[in-house]
DNA sequence: GACTGTTTTAAACTATTGTATTAAACAGGC
DNA sequence: GCCTGTTTAATACAATAGTTTAAAACAGTC
C-alpha cells in the first residue's frame, strides 16, 4: 500500500481544491469543456464528484477559476517583455528586440513549456467555442495583448498609420498562435525533422527575422 | 399547411441522404462533432433520427463522409490557384502573384464565403480535436497544400534552402488560419471598426505585402 | 391486387452527463 | 464526552446521448 501511485500527478499535500483545480486545468486542455466530465475530473483529482459543486457550485464555475488563475500572469507577463524591452533603450528600441521579446512571452519559456502548451491549447479551443462569459477572453486577453504590442510599435515608429499597425500586430500573433498550434499537432503525429524543425528556438528567430522585415516595408514607404 | 417553412434552409428536392449532410455540416462546424447530436441534426434535415445509422451506420461516418464531400475540391482549388499562376509566366512568376492567389484560394472567393467559413471553423476544430481517422487531415489536407507552394517557392527562388522555404510557408499559412479565426471570433462580437478591417480585402493586400517582405529577406542574404 | 425490397417511423435500450440529497466522517472548542 | 461547523462519501435523479428494433408506409413489378 506504499509507493504505489495509481493516479498520474496528484499532490496530496495540496488541498482538493487546488487538486480539483489542477486536474480540471489538464482534463480541459486535453478534451475540452464537454468533452471533461466532473467525475473525471474528480477521480483524477482523488476526490468525490460531488466535491465540485461543494467547492465551486457547478462545472462552469470551475471552467472559469481555471481561467482565472492563469489570466492575469498571462497577460502580464506578455506586457511585461515588452516594457522591459521599450524601458532599456528609451522609446528607440531595437525592432527585432521587441518582436523577439514578445515572441518568447507568447509561446511561453522553454522551462514550464509544458504549462504554456496546454494553456494556448485552453485558448484555441476557446477561439472556437466560446464557454466563458460574454467575451471575458476577448477583453481580458486579446485587447490588451495586441494594445500593448500596438503602442510599442507606433512609439518605435511614429510614422505608421494605426490601422496599418493593426494588421501588422495581426500577422505577427497569427504566426506565434500557428506555432502553437503546429507544435500541439505535431506531438502526437508528423515526421521527425518537422517536429525538430518546429520545435526549436530556430522558429522564433524566424518569426523576428520574417516579420521584422514585414514592417520594415510599412516603414520605407511611410517615410 | 402552405407557404411556411419551420426549418432554416432545407431543400426538400434533395434527398433524405442529402438533406443529413447538409445539415451535419451546419451543426458540426457550429457545435464541433460532439455538441453536435443526431437528434438535432435530424431534426434539422427533417427526417428521422434513425435515419443517420440507416444511410450512414452511425455518427462518425455521417462525419466523414460530411469531410470527405469537400477535401478533394478544397484541395484542388488551392492547387490550381497555384498553378495557374506559375504557369502563366513559366517559373518566373511574381512573388506577390504567388502569395495573393494562394491567399485568396486559402480564405476562398466572396462569393461562397459562408460556406468556406464553415468549413475553415470546422477544420479549425480539427486541429484541436481530432475525430477524423489517423491523420487524413494532416496528410490529405495539410501536406499537399504546403508541399505546392513550397514547390512554388523554391522554382521561384532556386537558391532558398529548403528548410527555410517550410518556415516561410508556416508563416504564410498562420496569417491565413489566424485571418480565418479572427473573422469567426469577430463575427458575433468586436466592435464594428476591427470586423470592417478584418473583412475587407484589403488584409489580403496586407499579408501579401508583408510576407513578400519576409521572403525577400531571405532572397538577399541568400544570394 | 398481392408480393417485393426500400425507406421512414416511433419507441425502447443502455450508457453517461451534471446536479442534488442525505448521511457519515472529521476537526476543534468547551 | 458532546456539540458545532466543515468536509467527504455514496447514492439518487432527471436529462440527454448514440444506437437498435420492429412495425408501418411506400414504391415498383409481376
Amino acid at each position: 500500500m506504499e509507493l504505489n501511485e495509481e493516479k498520474s500527478d496528484i499532490n496530496y499535500n495540496k488541498s482538493v481544491k487546488e487538486r480539483l483545480l489542477d486536474s480540471a486545468e489538464e482534463l480541459f486542455c486535453e478534451h475540452g469543456y464537454e468533452g471533461a466530465s466532473i467525475r473525471d475530473i474528480a477521480a483524477s483529482a482523488d476526490c468525490n464528484i460531488a466535491s465540485v459543486n461543494y467547492y465551486f457550485g457547478g462545472k462552469h464555475q470551475l471552467y472559469e477559476e481555471v481561467w482565472r488563475r492563469h489570466l492575469i500572469p498571462m497577460r502580464d507577463m506578455r506586457i511585461t517583455g515588452i516594457e522591459r524591452v521599450m524601458n532599456q533603450s528609451e522609446n528607440k528600441a531595437n525592432l527585432e528586440d521587441i518582436i523577439k521579446s514578445f515572441a518568447e512571452a507568447f509561446v511561453g519559456s522553454m522551462k514550464d513549456a509544458k504549462k504554456t502548451s496546454r494553456l494556448n491549447k485552453l485558448m484555441a479551443r476557446e477561439y472556437i467555442d466560446k464557454n466563458l462569459p460574454a467575451d471575458m477572453f476577448l477583453q481580458e486577453i486579446m485587447k490588451p495583448t495586441v494594445a500593448i504590442m500596438q503602442k510599442a510599435l507606433m512609439r518605435t515608429f511614429p510614422d505608421l498609420d494605426e490601422s496599418k499597425v493593426s494588421l501588422i500586430v495581426f500577422s505577427l500573433i497569427g504566426q506565434l498562435v500557428h506555432l502553437v498550434h503546429v507544435r500541439m499537432m505535431l506531438e502526437y503525429g508528423g515526421d521527425e525533422s518537422s517536429r525538430e524543425l518546429f520545435s526549436s528556438v530556430e522558429v522564433i528567430d524566424h518569426i523576428v527575422k520574417f516579420s521584422s522585415a514585414g514592417i520594415r516595408a510599412y516603414i520605407k514607404e511611410g517615410k
